[in-house]
RNA sequence: GGGUCAUUAACUCAGUUGGUUCAGAGUGUUACCUUGACAGGGUAGAAGUCACUGGUUCGAAUCCAGUAUGACCCA
């Protein structure tokens, strides 16, 4: 036997992984199969597996091996997403590292960048699925910025606006003046700075008052258009309807109350500036201000300046504050640290700048998604808990922000063909744009030279919200097979933080451009997070590399520890003895495949009986727990599936099953008992094999040749038979019996070596065939009935069976005694709680038959217990 | 600020429509075991006021209300 005594994962991985596929059996083609399909939540092209990914690809992937041996066409779509935001923040450190600016570059030269960088890491990930044991069809890897998908994007955009639900908008940015470029707000950076807050006076249209304001940036004064106050706030109750007067502009602006007023910062009212606060911009809006721009690009003043233009932001602030002293509207000065943000990269102070966007409207595409979710159960969410977000948050859904100011993405394909912010065109290309251009203006003189595109990009969702669709080109060629096949796809495995980002909008995408939902199911897996519960993230470091756990704890043990307490939609804490756990799991198995595999066979020797009632049993057994796993897949409890095939492989076959058809050491095993303990082994690497693949593959491989149509990943999941339960109940007798023997051995210190006869005075029915189990597994010579109690004998109860152990021994009375009267006690106690429950005339009247009955036999049992224990405490 | 969720053993978590001796699992821990598949193992044990306060019910870890603490999301 050169089986090694531990499991190694290494070469047995890259093995089976290989193997499979050669065979292509992760493949699918459209056929007369019922199809099971999941699409990827396509991870960063440039990113690397984390612990999330991990988490969520294997339930991927254990959903769908477990379809493909039920039979289903299983079909799991991988790919990559082009995470326009993160990576083009990667390729623009790596380009400064070399020294080069991104302002240095054209457009076209950066995207050049990009896609060199894009094709130099993309992929990786896939790769590191591939460890995993992911059984994608890597044949259909697709990534968002494919030439099929770019189209999908465009052909929706188009589409989109034809409806007139594309429209352009205005809302702030981070504006970075010296670089003149937008910043994310992953791009900013907050530091506290000592500033000052200048309190100013305004003065009231038509009388002698004034309300004084308190501000940190005079120059925007510039662009006030209203003075706000709080509504309670009695001081200025006033001033109700009343018009100020802006220093130095001398424009009159309304004051307007809110309730968004902090009443005890500063005087308690404040200036509304709507184009250069994102606050006040709400306001703004909410009162239908008008916007007053006061800044260039580069944050010199402009027209609205007035003698200011041209100024810059910083020189203007110092100038304007001497003015509004000299004038006599500046009150005091007091110092204030207040947090500003600056860029990331220039350090400049950004710039809150109103820009023009482009925007989704959403009301009327959400209301088929909400449907779905809320009413009709079309796609079904699980745990069912997150309906209430999701209800949440599409009843108050606003307009999508869909536009970047990024390169790496899809362009927005609107065409310029004149200034005016509403002179383009929508089209595929700049010759389509240019045709259409000079349909819609009659002016055959345009050429290309006059057409410009957008400058901006998509929001990456804009194009992973077609994922389902575009991945199956559904959306160009909507009629083609594969897309009618696979779509409307069944599960969807992500995680609840883009609920709404991704999962709300493919449903509405879904029912808007395929008519259909894109997936049934959604489980939202929790969130991986480490010891002390924060988000594992790489700007932490707290996230260990998911290829080292791999290599020290095996794919198979890393995916079953990462399953085995991760109940759907629960965080779950990282832990690494629960990859140990995985991986001891697998050494398990491992050693009772090593086990069954060393056996010598007899064609002679004769089928014990012992083993005969093992095997039934295991079958029971079996059959019982395969009910149990299904229900749990039905509601997407793989923690519960897994945890129970775990208790099953280690407790019932390991440790009872295995040892009940043991043969003697250095004797063979019959051949039926070997035959059959074969079959049944190959049950449970059936029922684990889409929890730990690798080892399950081997081990089936190993137990006999198998051909390539032979193989575990595509043999048929066990089927539930018709049980028998009554075995079920017999058996847990014997166990109780056993269990009890090997304690007394225990106590009494008397070696499994030495063979003992036991004795049984019965009141309850014992299945006599099950004896033979008992003297195997406990080296009893004999069991006997008897009428009598045995004296000089240890004894011990199993329900209401008394049993006797002859034994030479002293038998400590004092010992015994007080251990009997602790029995007596708990089972009075137990008596008395069952008989009050009994005597209580409300308790019958009301509750079910069913648990009065149990009750009453609860009670009966304590009696018949409490009898015995008296009786041999009488002995004593 | 708004919304959602959670609180059960030392730790991490189950507990599915309120009803068997329902308070459970794994890890850890204690004692014993150089057993012939496995020390990455075996056998046996200890360990919890089910966050708190009320309520509904014959019956509550489970349902309701409030309180405390924590977490997540807010485009």
């Amino acid at each position: 036997m050169n089986i090694p005594a531990k499991y190694n994962s290494q070469s047995v991985e890259e093995k089976w992984y290989a193997y499979w596929m050669e065979n292509n059996y992760f493949h699918s083609e459209p056929d007369e199969r019922e199809a099971y399909t999941i699409v990827i939540p396509p991870p960063n092209v440039t990113g690397v597996l984390h612990m999330g990914h991990m988490l969520n690809n294997t339930i991927q992937d254990v959903l769908i091996r477990r379809k493909r041996m039920q039979g289903y066409n299983a079909c799991w779509v991988p790919g990559t997403d082009h995470a326009s935001i993160a990576t083009e923040a990667k390729v623009v450190a790596k380009l400064k590292e070399e020294g080069i600016e991104k302002s240095d570059l054209s457009r076209e030269e950066f995207i050049a960048h990009a896609w060199e960088w894009t094709e130099k890491h993309g992929g990786l990930i896939l790769e590191q699925l591939k460890k995993l044991g992911a059984s994608c069809d890597w044949e259909r890897t697709k990534f968002t910025m494919d030439e099929d998908l770019n189209r999908s994007v465009n052909k929706i955009f188009k589409d989109l606006h034809e409806k007139g639900l594309i429209y352009k908008g205005y809302r702030m940015v981070n504006w970075d003046p010296e670089a003149k470029t937008t910043l994310s707000d992953e791009e900013v950076i907050h530091i506290e700075k000592p500033g000052k807050l200048y309190y100013v006076n305004y003065a009231i249209e038509g009388s002698d008052e004034v309300i004084q304001i308190a501000t940190t940036r005079p120059e925007t004064i510039l662009g006030d258009t209203a003075i706000c106050v709080h509504p309670d706030d009695e001081r200025f109750t006033h001033l109700k309807g009343k018009r100020a007067i802006v220093p130095i502009v001398g424009r009159a602006i309304p004051i307007i109350e809110d309730a968004y007023v902090d009443v005890e910062f500063g005087t308690g009212s404040l200036k509304i500036t709507p184009a250069h606060d994102p606050n006040d911009k709400l306001i703004g809006e909410k009162h239908q201000l008008e916007v007053i721009d006061i800044f260039n690009d580069d944050a010199s003043l402009n027209a609205n300046g007035l003698h200011y233009e041209g100024k810059d932001r910083f020189v203007v602030r110092k100038e304007i504050v001497k003015e509004l002293e000299e004038k006599g509207f500046l009150v005091k000065t007091e110092d204030y640290m207040h947090k500003v943000g600056t860029s990331e990269r220039t350090k400049a102070v950004i710039e809150p700048k109103i820009s023009e966007q482009w925007f989704l409207k959403m009301e009327d595409l959400a209301k088929p998604a909400i449907d779905a979710v809320l009413n009709s159960g079309d796609v079904q969410l699980v745990p069912h808990k997150f309906v209430n977000t999701y209800r949440h948050w599409m009843e108050n859904i606003r307009d999508w922000n869909i536009s970047r100011q990024l390169y790496w993405g899809h362009r927005i394909p609107a065409f310029y063909y004149g200034q005016g912010t509403n002179d383009y065109v929508v089209a595929d290309s700049i010759e389509e744009a240019l045709n259409l251009a000079r349909e819609k203006t009659g002016n055959e003189y345009l050429g290309l030279n006059d057409i410009r595109q957008d400058e901006d990009s998509l929001d990456t969702w804009f194009s992973s919200w077609l994922w389902p669709i575009s991945v199956f080109d559904g959306i160009n060629e909507p009629e083609n097979e594969d897309f009618k096949y696979y779509y409307p796809t069944n599960d969807l495995v992500t995680g609840p933080d883009i609920l709404f980002f991704w999962v709300a909008r493919m449903i509405i995408a879904g029912y808007e451009f395929a008519g259909e939902k894109p997936f049934q199911h959604v489980y939202l897996t929790g969130l991986v997070r480490d010891q002390q519960r924060r988000k594992m993230s790489k700007s932490l470091g707290n996230s260990p590399d998911p290829i080292d756990l791999m290599d020290n704890y095996g794919a198979d043990g890393v995916r079953a520890g990462i399953l085995m307490s991760s109940a759907a939609g629960n965080d779950l804490l990282f832990d690494e003895s629960l990859m140990l756990q995985g991986r001891n799991f697998a050494n398990k198995i491992w050693n009772g495949f090593r086990l069954v595999k060393g056996w010598e066979v007899s064609e002679t020797v004769a089928q014990p009986e012992s083993s005969k009632i093992a095997i039934a049993w295991y079958k029971a057994k079996f059959q019982k727990t395969l009910a149990f796993i299904d229900e749990q897949f039905d509601q997407y409890r793989l923690s519960d599936a897994l945890t129970a095939i775990y208790k099953l492989v280690w407790d019932d076959f390991s440790s009872w099953y295995l040892e009940m058809v043991k043969p003697e050491f250095g004797q063979p095993i019959d051949a039926v008992t070997l035959k059959a303990t074969v079959d049944l082994f190959e049950d449970n690497i059936k029922i684990l094999h889409p929890f730990m693949p690798f080892i399950t593959e081997e081990i089936w491989q190993y137990f006999k040749e198998r051909n390539e149509k032979e193989a575990l990943i595509i043999s048929s999941y066990p089927v539930q038979e018709e049980l028998d339960g009554r075995i079920l109940e017999e058996f847990e007798t014997i166990q109780e019996i056993i269990s009890a023997v090997r304690n007394i051995r225990k106590q009494k210190n008397i070696s499994f070596k030495e063979s003992l006869e036991l004795f049984l005075l019965k009141k309850d029915e014992v299945n006599t065939d099950f004896y033979s189990l008992i003297n195997k597994m406990c080296n009893i010579s004999k069991v006997e009935e008897t009428q009598e109690k045995i004296e000089k004998a240890l004894t011990f109860r199993v329900g209401s069976n008394e049993f006797f152990i002859p034994f030479a021994l002293q038998i400590d009375v004092e010992a015994e005694t007080k251990k009997l009267n602790e029995e007596l006690a708990y089972h009075k106690g137990f008596l008395a709680s069952v008989q009050k429950k009994l005597s209580n005339e409300r308790f019958v009247n009301n509750a079910p038959e069913q648990v009065i009955t149990n009750e009453r036999k609860k009670e009966a049992d304590a009696i018949a217990k409490i009898a015995m224990v008296e009786k041999s405490l009488a002995s004593l």
